[in-house]
DNA sequence: ACCTGAACACCGTTCAAGT
DNA sequence: ACCTGAACACCGTTCAAGT
């Protein structure tokens, strides 16, 4: 809880962590190596282990730490729009930090407090909606997957790869909106599987 | 088109993809070097690069490879139907190749010729639904993204990785089942996106 | 407790040379 | 055309030692 009393810095794991997220907006994943990391902080690599176990550890912290940054939706609004704008505020903070959205996916999502704090929002907003309890958390994965996996889909790739036309940004962010409304009709239309 | 009529086997690149395959599952993706690569076909590292032009290429390869083994409906059944099966069908077989299902979704979809065939029975499917033509592309899109995204995250992982109860593969199943359930409704039920 | 130098066991890729 | 030896420019991580 307290700062060391000596008036040199000394490093800290927010430090670190934070220094990586600079790194992976600046250089991207590949240019993200725990040396480099340790050149900007001007320590040797080693270093860091006094603060992260593993460069695994490290990812799965920067990953949670850019969740905090997702806006959650009032208390008492209508349920379905809360819904509509908490996975949208989602989907628009994985954009920003686009190169490290394929790791949420191949981690089954982030797994610390954040994530954990915007999972139990949405399966309230659920709640709250008109979905049937059991179908409850599988909704909440539905509409996870659903985020990520269009978050992923939409990085931007380097231009001229690929010949087919390259949606633009605008389009894909309209495509996701869309998608998402079906997927929340779906849920509520369709409560049972039984048809 | 045709075999060196010499009696050595040299190298090709329908072997090297295939090695790379073997090795995957042997060996899962941090498993598959170049070398590592390499040194199960006897050869020295860099005899790899006469017959793919870098490590990403041979991935992209084995990407669409594995989408040779997806079943394709019927060309005249229930078109509903037949979208629930093609995509399930998918979802199978990604889930056979675990490992690499992070990467279909970091390079937005493979984009070889099996993923195109895939994309365009699948189009024609939702054309024969109910779906309008605009919403195609994007329910296309969408529903790619959904099973895909849902191969990458039903991914088990190492026994005794997270505190919180694993779903079964059996239970991800019908989780997938359902949530395609939703989607496919909300596309049928709200082709437009006014409400 | 936190940091360093040095090392271990690896990577992907390139280049010049051989056949 | 296809393969090799050798090298380049890197990795993540560990260990013993210093403060």
């Amino acid at each position: 809880m307290e700062r060391a009393p000596g008036h040199r810095a000394g490093l800290t794991r927010a430090a670190v962590v934070g220094a990586a997220r600079e790194l992976l907006s600046e250089r991207g994943l590949t240019g993200l190596s725990m040396r480099a990391l340790a050149a900007r902080l001007d320590v040797a690599p080693n270093a860091l282990y006094s603060h992260v176990a593993s460069k695994t550890a490290l990812l799965d912290a920067v990953l949670d730490d850019v969740l905090a940054e997702v806006d959650t939706p009032t208390e008492d609004g209508d349920p379905a729009e809360g819904l509509q704008r908490l996975m949208t505020s989602t989907y628009t903070v994985l954009l920003d930090h686009a190169d490290l959205v394929p790791l949420y996916l191949s981690r089954q999502g982030a797994h610390g407090p954040n994530a954990q704090r915007l999972g139990e929002i949405t399966a309230a907003l659920l709640r709250r909606a008109e979905v049937a309890e059991p179908a409850v958390p599988e909704a909440l994965r539905v509409l996870i997957v659903y985020t990520i996996g269009f978050a992923a889909f939409t990085r931007h790739l380097p231009p001229g790869a690929g010949t087919e036309r390259q949606p633009s940004a605008a389009e894909m962010r309209g495509n996701f909106d869309r998608g998402l409304g079906w997927l929340l009709t779906g849920i509520r239309v369709q409560p049972d599987r039984r048809r």
